[in-house]
DNA sequence: CGAACCCTTGACAGAAATCAACTAAGGTGG
DNA sequence: CCACCTTAGTTGATTTCTGTCAAGGGTTCG
C-alpha cells in the first residue's frame, strides 16, 4: 500500500465522511496490487472477499452464462466495486479484469462489516453508494428495455458529450465493450454507428463529432431519469462516469 | 394506520432489526391510505418523498420512455419500494400503480433518512435491503442481456415452480404484465409459450405445467447468479419473491 | 515481418416488433 | 338474466431489427 494511494480514496464519497481512525484503520488491513492488462481479478460465482479500489489504469466488470458474456460496465480510478456482495457476503454476480495494466486495492470484507457497524457517517455513506448503484442500474435497465439500439447508441454518445464538455471527443473505450455494454453485437454497433450519420453523429475510428445536436436529440430523447447523472454513483456498475479523454 | 398493519411491516427485514422506540416514532408519522386498482401511487421524476409499504393488494412498478412502458417490477405485501429513492432525494426512476385494490403506507423520506442516522442497526438494515435491490437488478440486467426471450421465459417460469413448490401452477400476474417484465410483446409471449411446448412447458390459461424438467432445464440453464434467490431482496423491483397463490 | 486482434462489410437466417383481426372472458347496465 | 362492452389473449401476415457466419482491411505488438 502506497503512501500516495490514500488520498485520492479518502477522497471518493465512500470513504469521505468515515472517522479518520476508522479509515486508517480499514486501510491498514488492504493489500494493494498491480496487475497486467486482462487479468480476472474476481470470478462471478466466488465469494464475495474483497472490496476492490481501482486506483490506477481500467477494469471491466462483466457478466457470463451459457458460454455468452457481456460487458456490464467499466470503471477508471478512482472507483469501487462489488460492495454489495461484500455487504451481503455472498456471491459475486459480476466477474471483473483488468482492461489495462492497473493497480487495485482490496478491502477485506469483514472489515468493511465491521467498520459500518461501528462508524454511523460510514454507514451513511455505504447507504448513499449501494443506492446510487441500484439507481445506475435501474437507468441500465430501462435504457435496455425501452430504447432500441439506434436509441441507446445515440444516448450514450450524446451523454459522453456531456462529460468529455465538447461536441467532439475520442470515445473512451473499445467499441466491442461498447457494443456489449449497450446489449449489442460489435457487428450490430458498427452498421449502426454509419446509420446515424444521417441523425446528426459522425464516427471516424475512435473520433465522434455530433454535426447537428438538435437531430441526435430527436432520436435519443435524453432523459435525467435514464441517462442519469446520480452523482457518486460511481461503484458497482457506472460505464465511465468520470471525465473521458480527449 | 391500523394497529393490525404494523406486525407485517416489523417483520420486514428492512424493519426488524431497528430499536422498537424507533419503529414506533417512524410508524407515527406514517400515513396509511386504500386505493382502488389502476390508479397511479408515483410517478417517476417526482421528488421523493415517501417510501411505500405495500400492505395489501398488488403494485406494479413501471417505466416510461418516449411513449413506450415497461414493468421493471411487482410487488406484493409485505413489501416496500423505491426506498433508494428517498435515501438519495432524488427523483424517482420508476413509477408505481395499483393493480388491485391496495393498502399503501407511506413513510416520509425525511422521517426514514433521521431515522437511520440515529439507529445502527436500521442503518445495517437498510444497508442490506439496498444491496438486495440492486443484485435483484443486476441480476435483471444478466437475463436481459445473455438470454433470449424462449430462456428467459422458461428461466422466469421455472423459478416460480420453485417457489411454488409444484410443477405446476397458477400464473400470479397477467401475461402481458410478465411480457413486459421480460422485455418482449404479448404476442411474443404468447407465441412463445406456444412453441415452449416442444421444451417441457405446457400453458393452458394461467396454468403452467413443468411436463419435462431436464429438456426445460436445458434451454433455461437455470443460474444461481441470474435467478436468485437473494433472500430478503423484496424492496425495490423483485419480481414476485413471495410465494405465489395455488 | 508475421501474428493477433479490432473493426468493418456483406450475405444470410433468425428473432422480434408491428399491424390487424378475431376469440374469450369478465363486468356492467338494462 | 341477458345483451353489451371492454379488455386480455391469441393468431396470422408482414416488416424491421438483430445475430451469425464469413471474409478482408488496418493496426499494434512481439
Amino acid at each position: 500500500m502506497r503512501a500516495q494511494d490514500l488520498p485520492g480514496i479518502r477522497h471518493l464519497p465512500l470513504f469521505r465522511d468515515m472517522r479518520q481512525a476508522h479509515f486508517e484503520a480499514l486501510m491498514q488491513g488492504c493489500y494493494a496490487q498491480n496487475f497486467p492488462a486482462g487479468l480476472e481479478l474476481v470470478r462471478q460465482g466466488d465469494p464475495a472477499d474483497f472490496l476492490h479500489i481501482v486506483v490506477e489504469g481500467l477494469v471491466e466488470l462483466y457478466a457470463d452464462w451459457g458460454g455468452r458474456e457481456c460487458t456490464m460496465g467499466i470503471l477508471r480510478p478512482v472507483g469501487t466495486f462489488i460492495l454489495a456482495a461484500c455487504i451481503r457476503d455472498a456471491p459475486y454476480l459480476m466477474s471483473a479484469r483488468t482492461l489495462e495494466r492497473s493497480r487495485i486495492i482490496l478491502v477485506p470484507a469483514s472489515d468493511l462489516r465491521a467498520t459500518f457497524r461501528q462508524d454511523p457517517e460510514f454507514a451513511v455513506s455505504v447507504i448513499n453508494d449501494l443506492a446510487g448503484n441500484f439507481r445506475t442500474m435501474v437507468r441500465h435497465a430501462k435504457t435496455l428495455k425501452l430504447r432500441n439500439s439506434r436509441e441507446r447508441i445515440a444516448a450514450w454518445l450524446l451523454q459522453q458529450a456531456e462529460v468529455a464538455g465538447a461536441s467532439s471527443y475520442q470515445l473512451p473505450i473499445e467499441k466491442r465493450f461498447l457494443a456489449s455494454y449497450l446489449g449489442m453485437t460489435p457487428e450490430n454497433l458498427s452498421r449502426a454507428l454509419k446509420s446515424l450519420e444521417a441523425d446528426g453523429l459522425r464516427v471516424e475510428g475512435a473520433r465522434v463529432t455530433i454535426t447537428d445536436r438538435a437531430k441526435v436529440e430527436a432520436l435519443a430523447q435524453p432523459d435525467l431519469l435514464i441517462d442519469g447523472p446520480d452523482p457518486e454513483a460511481e461503484g458497482g456498475a457506472a460505464a465511465l462516469p468520470g471525465p473521458s479523454p480527449e
